[in-house]
DNA sequence: ATATAGTTTAACCAAATGGTTAACAAAAGT
DNA sequence: ACTTTTGTTAACCATTTGGTTAAACTATAT
């Protein structure tokens, strides 16, 4: 029983990295089930004794990775962190995460722009929906009280995300384009997670 | 013959609008021939009367959208301006041609990420890339003479990129999450205009 | 009118692809 | 020992999909 519950997981799990490797780079039209067999290093039946089908093997891999993206922002957007600590925790958590996994934000970004309806509903569920509401509240506070610079909270919300996310996702033509190398590239990212910070703040600054 | 020509015309726009169309949304490996016959209201057949095959036809469209999207960095990029009004300009003009054209930048991403090496040596002429250098020169200016606070131009740059073209890539999570309409979407996208103008602005003061 | 050249279609084809089947191997339960 | 359950494979199947062909249609030139 032991070995076979291990061998078991342990064909499961090389699937779910072939998938997940598959997937991320591929997209989901793109990727084959050969292909992901192959990366496993199995035959093609056995992807679908393990996972019914490609939608099925599909949703696994993508739910496993937006929870890795998602979940977090609540976390963070709820707690009872100052303004500014609550983004230099969403800057630096985000920037390690994809750092570890830098297709992650395209991959998710992509399936939800495919198909939105598919995502929000059915995929994601309502429960772990991120609510902004509490830090574009502080966000109002701080400006109300008068300790920031007068900025629609949406903007500011928008700005801090937009910084932390998009390099990522235009890491190739950034790289190309900069001249730089995914080493290089990563130092730079390293920075960011003091740099955002200090820029939003030096922003915000009255 | 002027009919004619006319009609060849017209055939071959109905293409193209319908293959931007599914392509945009779909993206390349999602697309399917039959589905841009049908959108554009004629037989599969009579694609590949006007584009050889669907690697062509797809060349013709991305390039076509690329061609809106990047060559506008150079001329903003390169001009004599001063750096707070290439900010500016920059900012506005793509907002301006994002809010017409919103899933542009998520399709010419896309495309990149998928096959980097395709696009940049095959697709794109050496002509036309983004030769960020003088900008970058520009702001390294602005510091030394203490105009500005210390920055690095990377970072500067990264902010002003990120900040104008995520909340487009994002648009479906953000109206999701935020519960706003796309009417609504589009009326923040143009507060932006001067809104991150503003943000770099006083994030820059010393 | 008739030939000609360009345009459009229905029917067809071959390859790719997601998915199934039936047989076999390896463990686990008895 | 032997039966049952679980894991794995090779071969196969049905559908989808990109692409082709040959015939029909249309407009123009002679």
């Amino acid at each position: 029983m032991v070995n076979k519950r291990k061998k078991e997981e342990q064909t499961s799990e090389k699937i779910l990295a072939a998938a997940r490797k598959v997937f991320t780079t591929q997209g989901m039209a793109g990727a084959r089930m050969q292909d992901i067999a192959d990366e496993a290093g199995i035959n093609k039946a056995l992807l679908h004794y393990y996972y019914k089908d490609k939608d099925k093997l599909f949703e696994t891999v993508f739910l496993q990775e937006a929870q890795k993206f998602f979940p977090k922002i609540n976390a963070i957007f709820n707690s009872d962190l100052p303004l500014f600590e609550k983004i230099e925790k969403f800057v630096a958590e985000y920037i390690d995460e994809m750092v570890d996994n830098p297709y992650l934000p395209w991959f998710v970004m992509n399936e939800i722009n495919r198909d939105p309806e598919r995502f929000m509903y059915h995929i994601w569920g309502k429960n772990n929906l991120p609510k902004p509401a509490k830090l574009l509240e502080q966000i109002e506070l701080e400006v109300k009280a008068g300790r920031i610079r007068r900025i629609h909270p949406m903007h500011l919300l928008m700005n801090m995300i937009s910084m932390t996310i998009f390099p990522f996702i235009g890491k190739p033509m950034f790289t190309r384009n900069l001249g730089i190398t995914g080493k290089q590239f990563n130092e730079i990212m390293e920075q960011r997670k003091k740099e955002i910070p200090a820029f939003i703040m030096s922003a915000l600054k009255k």
